[in-house]
DNA sequence: ATAATCTAATTAGCCATGCTAAATAATAGC
DNA sequence: GCTATTATTTAGCATGGCTAATTAGATTAT
């Protein structure tokens, strides 16, 4: 571990600490807080799922994930419904409307990184891909 | 605005979004909640100021920041007192205890990226640096 | 000097989001 | 059939978000 090492960490934490401030904002501009929006993304981009699954997905207990949900679903965003092959477990799934709420939030980040990205030489964007690569190895890897 | 820009835009957002996930995580392993790690984050670095103020760097009303520094003040992280020249104003302060307590969860999270720059190339770590630098321009120019 | 207006923080009430513990119903294993 | 385990829901509490109202202090206008 070289001292190089410790002071890119320094400065790529203060990066993603301020990124992800800002990131924030722009999600807090939905209509629903972030446990809604976070848990709604995991159903559409990885399909339905049980309430535990979800939960766990969320790293949250499954009591407070009972109660996101609740919110999901009064709000027409999902539904849920008694598993078929088990009568104990419950099904979540994203509605359409829930599908179209999602695309607008995902747009809204993606025009803020789009407005950036239009100003980078090919040398930064190149820079900025190599690391969007590198960050999903560290995070799936542990 | 380029198909190859929009394509990267959403690959950062899902590098970005994984990421937060887990520095969450490693956040959440402190015994303060988010909120409050925060807060106190920004006295740590940002030095002491007044209630509004800290309201206002985190985006939140004072009324919700009167509750976070309340729960700072218990558990002595930080301390309040009335402004010398304003009596209106009530000045925020970290203290010994504070200032130790956001160096250990900084550390936490240094640990984390320290440990995966060790395994890069001078090329791939040349990259994070400048998608550091980047990223701090996108967040001061909004 | 006094009154009117503005400002900063606090209180009050409500809702969302976290947790643990307990309860209820369904399923699995013997 | 009975016991143990599992999935969800309910209950209670704390934290963290909001708006509205209140209180006290500071500034401005008369």
């Amino acid at each position: 571990m070289s001292s190089d090492n410790i002071e890119l960490a320094t400065v790529l934490n203060s990066a993603v600490t301020h990124l992800s401030r800002r990131i924030r904002r722009i999600d807090d501009a939905q209509d629903i807080g972030r446990a809604r929006l976070s848990a709604l993304s995991v159903l559409v981009f990885g399909g339905p799922r049980t309430l535990s699954e979800l939960a766990a997905d969320e790293m949250v207990s499954p009591a407070t994930m009972h109660h996101v949900v609740n919110g999901l679903v009064k709000l027409r965003l999902a539904t849920r419904r008694t598993d078929a092959d088990d009568k104990r477990k419950t099904r979540i799934e994203v509605t359409l409307r829930g599908r179209q709420y999602m695309e607008d939030a995902r747009q809204a980040r993606l025009d803020f990184y789009t407005a950036h990205l239009d100003k980078l030489s090919a040398k930064e964007r190149s820079a900025v891909a190599e690391f969007a690569r590198l960050a999903d190895d560290w995070v799936r890897g542990g």
